[in-house]
DNA sequence: TAGAATACGGAGAACCTCTCCGGTTTTCCA
DNA sequence: TGGAAAACCGGAGAGGTTCTCCGTATTCTA
């Protein structure tokens, strides 16, 4: 809960006009990203904020960077379980429940939350990559050495698999589709590697 | 191979500078998309056809289509591979390599592939969809009469989830994580369901 | 070869992203 | 408290995109 939005490090503190701007603006964007996805007209956000499209751009100079501003609450929640579940008994079911966490999350207005987590490899939303891949890593290491996760596993590739499964269902899925795929990949993390035949 | 690419059914059969105007246009998508992934400019494409607008437009009505017919030659080997490996002696083997070739395919062109097949569900794309669920649909059901492949599982999610790997790892991933994730996939198809702890 | 059917292609409407800069508002300091 | 300076706003507009419409040109058929 540091003030780890804050882009301007300190200087005069900003205008509150500024303030009130950005949070219209992130307001709006829920919205309008809820209603039209993640590809929705930033032109129309920055209409319904009641703001110039200057302003919007000032204060968000990309997309990533207002999908970002949009999720990061929610950033915030999936961090706080994670912490929470690392401290409980079971390192196997923490892991487990934190995945269906972040797959509801990566899932969020069509898929707006994976798209963001694989499309920004190097913005701003760099930032929020990392913080998520951390939480998987500690989670699933801890499921290594305590539990029943098989060990030639990285956080990287789980991540990247349950965000395949958010993008892939995003639009059209079957109800429970994306939680049924879901259960697989926890089988295969926790079943025993199989040899391939060819490698 | 029959004449499944005619839109037109019969008719007085279509004058040639038609004809030739739709090679140009796919033959000129496929360049284009190559190199500026499936978001491509259509104007772009019609521009290097060297055609108008109008005419890339008349002869597909939207990007999907466009993409269908780039992607229909490579639609065309996935089906002649099913085939032959359907006619082949291990079940399992046949699922994965087949598995493994639509990987290959649902990745080219910076997961334009991926994006088709998820993209469009109800456009001239269902076709194109509907026939790679065909295909697995066969593969993974007779690995499941005469193989390892568990049962409760449908050919729609096995191919959800290689779609997502598609999707996921397409604009950057290490060398060799989408094969490694399939491999993950893979041990999740023959491993045997566990109980899960929360239904 | 002439008429009819068919296809072409570019102008253009409507939208989008993103930039630039004159004018306004807020803050700070004397 | 009264400015000056800094910060910020917002809209005009450049340049891109998708997609349509329709007069014109081409090709097929008889």
């Amino acid at each position: 809960m540091t003030n780890r939005q804050a882009r301007i490090p300190v200087g005069p503190a900003r205008r509150t006009d500024a303030r009130l701007n950005r949070e219209r603006l992130v307001a709006a964007a829920r919205e309008v990203f809820a209603e039209a996805g993640p590809g929705a007209s930033l032109n129309e956000i920055a209409r319904r904020a009641g703001v110039g499209p200057g302003t919007l751009y000032r204060h968000f100079p990309n997309r990533s960077a207002l999908l970002t501003a949009v999720l990061a609450d929610r950033i915030e929640t999936l961090h706080a379980r994670a912490e929470q579940l690392l401290a409980s008994e079971d390192a196997d079911d923490a892991l487990e429940e934190w995945l269906r966490a972040f797959l509801a999350h990566a899932r969020v207005n069509q898929g707006m939350g994976g798209a963001l987590l694989v499309e920004s490899a190097g913005e701003l939303g760099f930032d929020c990559h990392r913080r998520i891949l951390d939480m998987a890593t500690g989670l699933l290491t801890r499921a290594q050495r305590r539990g029943t996760a098989r060990a030639d596993l990285a956080g990287d590739d789980l991540l990247q698999l349950v965000i395949g499964i958010a993008l892939s269902t995003a639009g059209s899925a079957r109800a429970g589709q994306p939680e049924l795929l879901l259960d697989l990949v926890l089988d295969a993390v926790h079943g025993a590697p199989r040899r391939r035949k060819r490698p």
